[in-house]
DNA sequence: TTTATTTGTGTGTGCGCACACGCAGTGAAA
DNA sequence: TTTCACTGCGTGTGCGCACACACAAATAAA
């Protein structure tokens, strides 16, 4: 069994000691060109690969990992990334890895802002965080940049110089997904009512990609008798508001065969429609919530779209781990899978993450 | 930062030397009873979690992973597996991760049991393997008690003490997944083809079960208007026999509107229709071959549920690693999601695999 | 010229654990 | 009585690397 070479081999080869080999591998200078240039040529012939384990063993230190996530428990999706990356740290404890936690209301963006910057002047190694606020989301990674803090985005994009890699769905291309679905759902044409749950639609981003995501579905296939009507409500937490509003539009809008809930909160629509028939309308919503899911066994909801909010989450550190301690460069962008959920192949997409 | 415990401190608590606790940590006897339930204690009472960063670089041992899998680029399913362990390998090969490669005859079940009982032969600590061929497959198993090789199965399960884990899909599930989304993609009812395109379907248990889950979803859900006609096609491989008996069925059995390809080989299906005009013909497959992916885009083929070999492959490496490195129990049945892939979400799980 | 600083290199220690070895004590067989 | 195997423990070394320190030589500042 030829074994690995080390360091060590490497010295030898290069006729110096493991010291210098070190400040080569390490770029930490004072070594002279020539010396430098010689190790670097026999570490090629002897295709040195560094021992990441001793590697991690010696550097004996702690990477904190700053995390800045909507307050546990204030709503179901949220949840999900933070358990995720939560169950990673878990996974890579051992390399010395722990989670620096900081929690915002998440319907104020200037607390947002705050906590991010308490969390910022702790000096963690990274940061992780769903620029909910987009502004503010701005503001944090300009100081991230004068701190010199590698930064994970998950759940929507943001353009911006410091940000070196954004993990979560491709949001346009959910969208033509949905239309898809529902289309196929359908036995024939009719209106779709697009429906946003969400109490700050015009910052997300994500919404309105996905919005031109489903038009665009229909554009392209060349189906105009699928008109789309698009409708924000802010309220969807006051059951009788919103049920008087869906009426409404269900009154204004003949011939609406189907709703696409953009968001995580199809079961708001199911819980205000209770009770009334309304067996031939089609439902297309996002994640695998435990209201969603009781939905859709009970066959009320046609589709759930899983955005992977967990794994989102356990994703992040997962990447930061190999960026730190394997050295790994990231891609910029980590679309993760558009998950087609159905009562029939529900249960594994649960299970999966409860796993490690 | 309170630092972790080691042995070191166990030992000093308990008032002993480091080798003893080592002793009681690893059960290697010559220790006395007392000392053994002191020092436990003292574990229990400091919370002791092994590192398990320097208990490999300690152990210094190679692990290596026996596996037997069908001859690469025999048959493009069947590379995936393969090409997934290799990937698992890379990322685990710090831990003295070797995979040890036995390649097998896929049509050749003597070629089969030969091979393993040659691979068993060299000692693994591991095995892996599909158990395309039963009666063989039960005999290796019965080799791997006696060695003591704990062994993981995938793509089909068996039902053998010696089985560690089983990693693969639900078939039975997936067989009623596949009826929803058929009876989904017909615009009215009609007859189902259920094509088997494989020389051993009597042996290949999951394929029965794919088909008794496919019945059931008709049944329960009591639609009697959606006849399901088997056909097992042994000589896949010549396309015009192939479309011969394929023109066949159609005379024969009128009124069908969709196809069940039981396996991977739906592009050969495509292939064989080629030109002739089957637009109404909803084909549902398995598996995103390049072949079937290609079909799917050009919306010949309307489904293709993932089965995920790349990463049954893939997962079977990792949870051996877990197993032995980081000593955590394993399940014994591991069932993967069911994607399913349509042409509007296919790149996701395409890249998916490239990752690590 | 003398002194202070920088540059280039080697040496040594420790990360936490696994494991080989050593050694005294005990009891039984020769 | 001696020999030997076995028990119950401690000690020491090494896994491969990171990093602090030492120290001479070269260079800059006084």
């Amino acid at each position: 069994m030829n074994k690995r070479t080390t360091i060590k081999d490497i010295a030898a080869q290069a006729g110096v000691s493991t010291g210098t080999v070190d400040r080569v591998i390490h770029d930490r200078g004072r070594v002279s060109v020539d010396v430098k240039e010689k190790v670097l040529q026999v570490m090629q012939d002897l295709n040195f690969e560094p021992n990441l384990i001793a590697s991690t063993l010696a550097f004996n230190r702690i990477l904190t990992m700053g995390v800045l996530m909507p307050v546990l428990h204030s709503d179901p999706y949220w949840d999900q990334p933070l358990l995720g990356m939560r169950r990673a740290q878990r996974a890579v404890k051992h390399y010395g890895v722990v989670l620096g936690e900081q929690m915002f209301d998440l319907f104020n963006p200037q607390d947002f802002q705050n906590k991010a910057l308490e969390l910022i002047a702790q000096k963690p190694d990274a940061l992780v965080f769903p620029p909910i606020f987009l502004k503010e989301s701005l503001l944090i990674l300009d100081h991230c940049a004068e701190a010199q803090i590698p930064t994970i985005l998950i759940n929507t994009d943001v353009e911006h110089p410091q940000v070196m890699s954004y993990i979560g769905q491709d949001s346009y291309q959910s969208g033509v997904l949905a239309g898809k679905l529902l289309q196929f759902a359908m036995d024939s044409p009719g209106a779709i009512l697009l429906l946003n749950l969400d109490k700050e639609t015009a910052n997300a981003k994500h919404l309105m990609d996905k919005e031109r995501g489903l038009r665009h579905y229909f554009i392209q296939s060349k189906m105009d008798n699928y008109p789309i009507h698009r409708q924000d409500i802010e309220e969807f937490d006051a059951p009788e508001l919103l049920k008087a509003q869906l009426y409404n539009l269900f009154q204004q809008y003949k011939n609406i065969k189907a709703v696409f809930v953009s968001n995580s909160r199809a079961y708001k629509l199911v819980e205000a429609l209770d009770g009334q028939s309304f067996d031939q309308l089609r439902i297309l919503g996002f994640d695998l919530l435990p209201n969603n899911l009781q939905f859709l066994q009970m066959g009320k909801v046609d589709f759930l779209i899983n955005q992977n909010a967990n794994y989102q989450g356990y994703s992040a550190i997962k990447n930061l781990t190999d960026y730190f301690i394997f050295k790994k460069q990231l891609q910029r962008v980590q679309h993760l899978p558009l998950d087609i959920v159905v009562a029939e192949n529900a249960a594994y997409y649960t299970k999966r993450e409860l796993g490690n």
